[in-house]
Parts: C-alpha cells; sequence; structure tokens
DNA sequence: GCACCTTGCGCAAACGATTGATCAAATGCA
DNA sequence: TGCATTTGATCAATCGTTTGCGCAAGGTGC
C-alpha cells in the first residue's frame, strides 16, 4: 500500500504538495510541472489515499447505507440501483442492509451510526413502521432520507403511488370490469394509503361507488395477498378483478386464486403496483404498473447528500418518468 | 459525539486508561474501580470508539465485501445471511456488492480495495469468469475467499453441487422417469460441471447410458433454461423430465413448456437444483433440491478471518446439511 | 533601491485511537 | 530498613491525510 510520503520521495516534493495535487485543493500553489510530477509519481507507485487517514482527517467516510426490509428481494432491485447510481456519482460507496437489522438500540445500529461508518442513510422502513420512533432514534443522530413515508426531522421522498393506483384500476376499467378489489398494504402505512386513495380515485372519476367491503388492508407481503385474494372472493359477489398493492402481494392473490380454482385471468384479472424481475415470471406473468423507482432512489441518495452537506430538510415526490402500465397475461375483459 | 478524552475527563484518568478498559486489552493495569468508574463515564456520555481513529491505527476496518451476481436476486439470499451472520459473529460490517461492478480495473474496485476499505472479499464470480484473470487482480491485493470455484492463491468454498444434482436425478429415476434432460450452467464453470457431474452419475447408477444430446450448457439465466428447454423437447425422442442446474434457468423451463403448450408435470417433470423464494412462487412451485447455502456463507466467511489473519490458503467443501429434496408440485411420475 | 505583491512551495498541527515505555507507589521478603 | 518486584497508572509516539500559516524568491511599481 502505497502512501504519500511514498510519492513525495519519488516526486522530491513535500507530502503536503503531494497530498494537495491529488486531493485536486483549489488553494494549491503549485507549479504545472510539480503537478505533473507528483501525478507521474503517484501513478508509478499505485497510490491510493488510505480511506482511514481521510476519513479521520475529513470527519467523514463517503459510504452512504441503504436500509431497506430485504435486501435479496427483486422488488427493491431498481430503488437499490439508483442509490448506488446516484451514491456512486456523487463519490460515495453505498452499503446495504436490511432493516430488520438496523432497528434503533441494536448492535448493527450502534455499528453504522454510533461509529461513524456511513456519513447518513436512505431508509425505506418497513411497512407499518411507527415514524415517530424512527424519528427519535436515527434522525438526531445521522442524516436522513426516508422514503415512502415522512418521519420529523428527516428529508423524505415519495414515488407517485395514487396515480400508479389509478392506472391500475383504470386498465381494469377500460377493460369493462365494474366489481374491482384492492389487496392493500398495512392501514398504518402511508404508501398503502395513498395507493387506497389513487384506487378509489379511478372509480369516483368511473362513477362507480367505493365499497368499504372490496378493500383490504393485510400488508404487502405474499402471505398478506393471499389472505387478501381469500377475502375478497368469499364476498356474496366477489370481484372480477383485482388489484394488488405490491408484486409480492400479487402472488400471493395468483396462489390463492388458482387454490380455489379461479382462472387468471379467465375468471379474475390482476394487476400489480410496481415492476419487478418475478412478475414477469409468475405464471401468469402479471399485468404491472411501472413506477419511478430507480428515479426514487437517485432522488433519495441525492437528498441525502444535501443534508451530509449541511442543507435544508426536503420533501420530494418523484414524478418524472410517470407510472406506466405492463400489459402482460393477468389481465383480461370480465365474463358476459 | 463523545470521544475518548471525554470519557477521560469524566472518570478522571489518562486517555489511556480509557481507551484500554474499553478495547479490552489484555495486558491493561488498571484496578477495578478505576475500570468501573471508565466504563460508566463511556455509558453517561454515550461513547463509541470512532471508526476512522480505529481503522487507522489498527490498519483495518473490520469491513469484509461480498460479491455476488445479484444483489436483489433471492438465489443469492441464504448465501448473503450466512456470510453475514459470520461476519457479525467476527466483530465485522458485510458490505454487499454485485460482481458486475467489482471488474478488477473498475473503479468501485479501487475504491473498496485500494484504498482499504475492505479487510478481505468473499466473491462468488460471475458464472465462467476466468480464474486466471482474477486471481492476477483479486488475489494478490486483498484476502479472498471464492464461492463455487478454486482460483490461484485464494482460498474456496464449494457446495456439494454433484450429490445436488444427484438427489435431483435420483427423485425423477425413482418416479419412473427413464428419459431425462439436463439443462445445465456455461460448460467452462466448476459448478456447472459438478452438477453435471452428479446428473451423469445417477442415471450410471441407475443402468441409464448418459446421451450427450439429453445434456446442455447454456448457462443459468431464466433465458438459458428456455433455450435448453426448447432444445431438449426439440429432440425426436424428448425427455420426460428436466434436472434444471439452477432455480432461474427453472423458471425458464416452465416458460418455454408452457409455450410450446407441454404441461407440467404432467407431461414433463421439472426439478430445480437450490432452493429459494421464487421457487415456491412459480407456477406450479418448483420441486428443488435444498443445498447447504447458509452453511457455505458462514464458512466463507470464516476462511476469510482465517486468511486476514494471516492463516494458511484452504479449500474447503460444505457436506453438512447434505442436500435435501424439496418436493412441491412440479414433478410427477411419467405418462404410460 | 526599496517596498509590496505574487508564486511556489514546506512545516507542523490536527483528526481519534492504540500501545510501548517509563515512572511512582505499594507490597513482599530477607 | 532496604531492595526487588508488582501494581496502577501516564506520556508520547504512531497511524496517513489534510490544510493554515509562514518563508523565500522573484517580479513589479514608484
Amino acid at each position: 500500500m502505497a502512501k504519500l510520503s511514498d510519492v513525495a520521495a519519488r516526486a522530491g516534493v513535500s507530502v503536503s504538495a503531494v497530498s494537495r495535487v491529488l486531493s485536486g485543493d483549489p488553494s494549491a500553489r503549485l507549479s504545472a510541472a510539480t503537478r505533473e510530477r507528483v501525478r507521474q509519481a503517484a501513478a508509478e507507485v499505485g497510490y491510493h489515499p488510505n480511506f482511514a487517514g481521510r476519513a479521520l482527517k475529513l470527519a467523514r467516510t463517503d459510504v452512504i447505507a441503504l436500509i431497506v426490509p430485504d435486501v435479496t428481494n427483486s422488488l427493491f432491485a431498481e430503488l437499490t440501483r439508483g442509490v448506488e447510481d446516484e451514491a456512486v456519482a456523487q463519490g460515495c460507496v453505498m452499503l446495504l442492509a436490511r432493516t430488520e437489522d438496523m432497528h434503533p438500540g441494536g448492535r448493527m445500529f450502534d455499528r453504522l451510526v454510533g461509529e461513524g461508518r456511513v456519513d447518513g442513510i436512505v431508509l425505506q422502513p418497513r411497512d407499518g413502521a411507527d415514524p415517530e420512533e424512527l424519528a427519535q432514534s436515527v434522525g438526531e443522530r445521522a442524516p436522513l432520507v426516508t422514503i415512502h413515508q415522512k418521519i420529523p426531522g428527516a428529508s423524505s421522498v415519495v414515488a407517485p403511488d395514487a396515480l400508479a393506483a389509478r392506472r391500475a384500476t383504470e386498465h381494469l376499467l377500460a377493460l369493462g370490469h365494474r366489481r374491482i378489489g384492492f389487496a392493500g398494504g398495512l392501514a398504518a402505512s402511508p404508501t398503502a394509503q395513498r395507493r387506497a386513495d389513487g384506487f378509489l380515485k379511478a372509480l369516483l372519476e368511473a362513477g362507480l361507488p367505493g365499497e368499504p367491503g372490496l378493500v383490504t388492508w393485510r400488508g404487502y407481503r405474499e402471505a398478506d395477498g393471499r389472505a387478501s385474494a381469500a377475502e375478497l372472493l368469499a364476498l356474496p359477489e366477489p370481484p372480477t378483478a383485482i388489484v394488488a398493492a405490491n408484486v409480492n402481494a400479487a402472488v400471493g392473490v395468483l396462489a390463492q386464486a388458482r387454490a380455489q380454482g379461479v382462472a387468471v385471468p379467465g375468471e379474475l384479472s390482476v394487476v400489480a403496483i410496481h415492476d419487478a424481475w418475478t412478475a414477469e415470471h409468475t405464471w401468469p406473468p402479471l399485468t404491472c404498473v411501472r413506477m419511478p423507482l430507480y428515479e426514487l432512489g437517485r432522488t433519495a441518495a441525492a437528498a441525502l447528500a444535501e443534508v451530509i452537506a449541511g442543507g435544508p430538510v426536503t420533501h420530494r415526490s418523484v414524478e418524472e418518468p410517470g407510472p406506466v402500465l405492463v400489459p402482460r397475461a393477468s389481465t383480461a375483459p370480465p365474463r358476459g
């Protein structure tokens, strides 16, 4: 591992001069010839700045954490990619962790935040998490940007949930469905609320009543989707279509329909909000509404950079590109 | 952020004393009363060691990187969990990155390895990656453990691929299948070779010839599985069953069978090597052979800790728990 | 010729934690 | 009581990088 003093010796200048050249210090008073000599020496010895030395002096690591409920689920692929690309663009490294490991008071939490290993955090809370608890613990200890929901003292970014749900519902209405169920997230979840709002708005605009019995609030997991479908299909007049508030829940709706011998899309159409690898590999492949999650990730990381730099708390809604329906094989017109 | 000197002031001792108490220095010469006083003061001011100060002095970050081909794919969930749990047990933080980002000469590579951000790397190379290239670049710059394949100068861990493929094939043989296809990984991949070996061994032991036309080498992606199935189903005498060398490829086999109007499992049985969330949520749910990937992850991280500590290069095979067949709905006896 | 300004550096302090070496006080033994 | 050893600390150097400040040399203007 070459260090500054190795470069300095080779270039015949002081450590200070080397540091100023290689760090691009704008106040550096060095001739072009000296600069070139330094750069050449650095390349020759294969110099890379020592992370710890730099972090100690600068009091920052250039590492940001992205914390999501399930690291290895394809649901989070685009968001993860977005945050990472923006982090790289900002000269940072992204560290990925699970929400489950990062609860306040937990050991991982102390390691990342308490020890100064990360400069800030982009956090997608677990569905239904208590915002006050989060604000109390994370918000005052590290720069924080939350995804999908606001908590006091932190910046936040949200996606166009309502519009996405509306697109999903409009697609079914356009196919002719008039009795549409909604398999939503947990009622305490702001994102679940927004998606339900969009669903209801689309119905309203089509002149249909919003029937409480057709809206469920069980959550985003596959098992939650199954339970929602079971509830909706058990109605005296079951829906001919279901909007599922995310892909995992939609997978559950498919499984439950199958278990009950309900054909998709022949007897029941299913649309999922938000697209992912999983959605195109189910059977039948799921019709989805694609959301700008990559852009959401980038915006979140950009907002975090601002907070880290001492900027104000901001709340942003990522509207472009707008939600797009991705037709696949899980939707069709209702039977006669 | 409280520092050592804050604790020292509060406890009325030197910085040195505080450091020795809190770092658990075995050579510390401090009374029990002084120790208790220090611990109390540290708790009162909420002291956490400064990561950068420590890393600089100790010349290590206690961060290890796990690099896999696709971070957000459920295929890697167990492995990831295993590496992480072992890292935590060793007092480390795990940083997760994609193989794609971590190519030698790439920017991320320089950042993690060149700057000393990570103490070592657990690497699952991309299928078919050149071992010599990896050895040349990573192997000599950071402690390294590779998963599934050996490269010169690095420790390695492998899973019982051959046995898993054998279990998959034996299951089909027990159901009565006598014409079995194999949708394998890339021929250059050691793991693909071992899985094919196990497949052929099971056939041999059942007194069946290994027919080259029934073995494909297209790769592990969903699209590869689709192409393999197309090839196998186009044979004059197509197989009544297929062993797919991983879950993503098996998803592709299902899709291709469906596209060709071949019923699973009625006309074609499908078994996937290695279990994952995806496998139980396909339609039909895939019969799989579960492999000890969590244990593989733990073993890899333990091996890395040894290398980091200056230990020898080792090569381990994780055999326990052995591969287990997980029957689901994609296999049945052959027709007539 | 002198004073002032600009250019091109180097010196050294600082960041926080760790630890070898040293010192003072206490204890044990002859 | 004196000497040797042990106990209980502290001092200060080190890790690698950054950056404020000061100095020397050269150039410019009066």
